[in-house]
DNA sequence: TCTCCTAATTGATACATATCAAGGTAAATG
DNA sequence: CATTTACCTTGATATGTATCAATTAGGAGA
């Protein structure tokens, strides 16, 4: 039997704060594997920065970047590390919100879905992208681990106060909204005016050169192969293009004979050349 | 003769601001009428709201809603209120950012051009919306007064300062980027998921709903029919919508045989039942 | 008021993509 | 290891929208 003592408070907090009940029994998981109250995570002897944050990839990037020690300590107090399998649903549409989070690993999947069930995906998010839409009571979309993510979550709160209480925040996150809002314009080109093997190769290329940005600049230099692994199903992914199934995989096999791209595993794509199929995106 | 005296500076202020030919030719032509200098629209005398902004009547909404009395008088010395014909070209894209605006009246159109002519209106935007891309260096739009426009103008350094030293500006700007990131999203769904005739349905639900909100509260509260005229071309319908004219033509009589809309004159339309509109939306 | 010019509509046809249907393949499960 | 299942591919056909071509309507200017 595992005696909850102090951290029972602690837990009684998370509650209070917005987490749900997965969030929680994951707390209790690792309260229970690890044997420690939750506040001895953080080691402010040994450095500056919470110990949470110190492995922490992200650290330096997205909106963590912008904070000072004192604040990521504040922050990280509220903050819980989270794995999710791929398909999770981790934002439903027209939900309360009760949390945001950052990604650390993997893709998030934003979507749309109308009454008669037809889908659109609306935005696909990396490392270290901030997600949630801030200052609103309720999600207008949803949001899904579309590979196996790892995110930092952290209760609407305490984001909220420290943006108050931070304008640098605030910029890196007009930042990133401005970029979100880039993007999307960017995708409304490409699902308004262009053809389906077009949006299948601009799909390809936004993959290509987000998924794994630091091994993508590596190869770049190499001129060498650009091998990754889809993060979608053709189902999400004719979703994200306006299309069927069967059309992008009709696209797929034409991409295939014109040597634009090989595919080995049905996930796992090879691009020999970049910029032939940058040029193939119209 | 007219003689310059002491606005020659202002003047070559301007040009230093980065105003182009064509806005200060509309100053000069400002101070001839008006035969006073630039510095005198400025009564602090009267009120503390400087007597450019008086009249205005975004005044208390958009930016401009934030700025103190203080502030609005800091940049009402450098915004210069302009009136732009339909169809003359506000922002280029690709061009260097020298200034950014707030409309006053009208519909400013937002459109991506592909190398090969292909296009994509990737927003509408209205009183009293910012428009310009913040923190970047080029455009990456084109912006197009898409009606009759009345914008008010001001330097990006202007602007860029005063953020700095204003967080609830950036607050303001943060929120209505997220306002156009929600929009952008939304309009994801229509070209990516639905047929012409929704995406006619839906472009004059939006028109219907934004292009003069205070009238058309007006005009729901009665139940009676709502009358506007279209600030687009059926050419710029097609791009926004991503269709050709003759569909948008065709989904245009198709709706007025369904009696879901009557149109007088070219542009003029009128919804008799404002829900059975929406419902045409999918 | 008339004429001209552009915008908009309408028609005929072509084509791209959706839809319906049938296998095939790789991973998951017993 | 065999079986199931979900995912993906391929084929045949249908359909919605684009394209090409002609006509009409509306507003600007003479």
């Amino acid at each position: 039997m595992y005696q909850l003592g102090d951290n029972q408070n602690t837990l009684a907090n998370l509650l209070i704060m917005g987490y749900d009940k997965a969030q929680i029994i994951f707390c209790l998981y690792y309260l229970i594997t690890q044997g420690k109250p939750v506040e001895e995570r953080l080691d402010i002897h040994n450095s500056n920065i919470p110990k949470l944050c110190r492995s922490c990839e992200v650290r330096h990037k997205g909106i963590c970047g912008t904070l000072t020690a004192t604040e990521l300590l504040e922050i990280s107090k509220h903050t819980r590390q989270i794995t999710h399998e791929a398909g999770v649903e981790l934002i439903s549409d027209g939900e309360p919100i009760t949390s945001y989070a950052t990604i650390m690993h993997g893709v998030v999947k934003l979507s749309k879905i109308l009454e008669d069930g037809r889908q659109q995906v609306v935005g696909l998010q990396f490392s270290p992208d901030f997600i949630g839409r801030l200052f609103s009571q309720t999600n207008n979309y949803r949001a899904e681990a579309a590979s196996d993510v790892q995110i930092c979550q952290m209760p609407k709160k305490a984001i909220e106060n420290l943006i108050k209480a931070n304008p640098e925040l605030e910029h890196s996150l007009l930042e990133q909204t401005l970029k979100e809002l880039d993007e999307a314009r960017e995708w409304m080109v490409t699902l308004g005016r262009k053809s389906a093997l077009e949006k299948v190769a601009c799909f390809l290329y936004l993959i290509a050169t987000h998924f794994d940005p630091a091994y993508f600049s590596e190869q770049e230099k190499k001129q060498v192969n650009i091998i990754f692994d889809l993060p979608l199903t053709r189902a999400d992914i004719a979703d994200f293009l306006g299309l069927t199934v069967e059309t992008v995989s009709r696209q797929f096999t034409k991409l295939r004979t014109e040597k634009l791209i090989e595919i080995t595993a049905r996930r796992h794509v090879l691009i020999p050349n970049l910029d032939k199929l940058k040029q193939a995106c119209g």
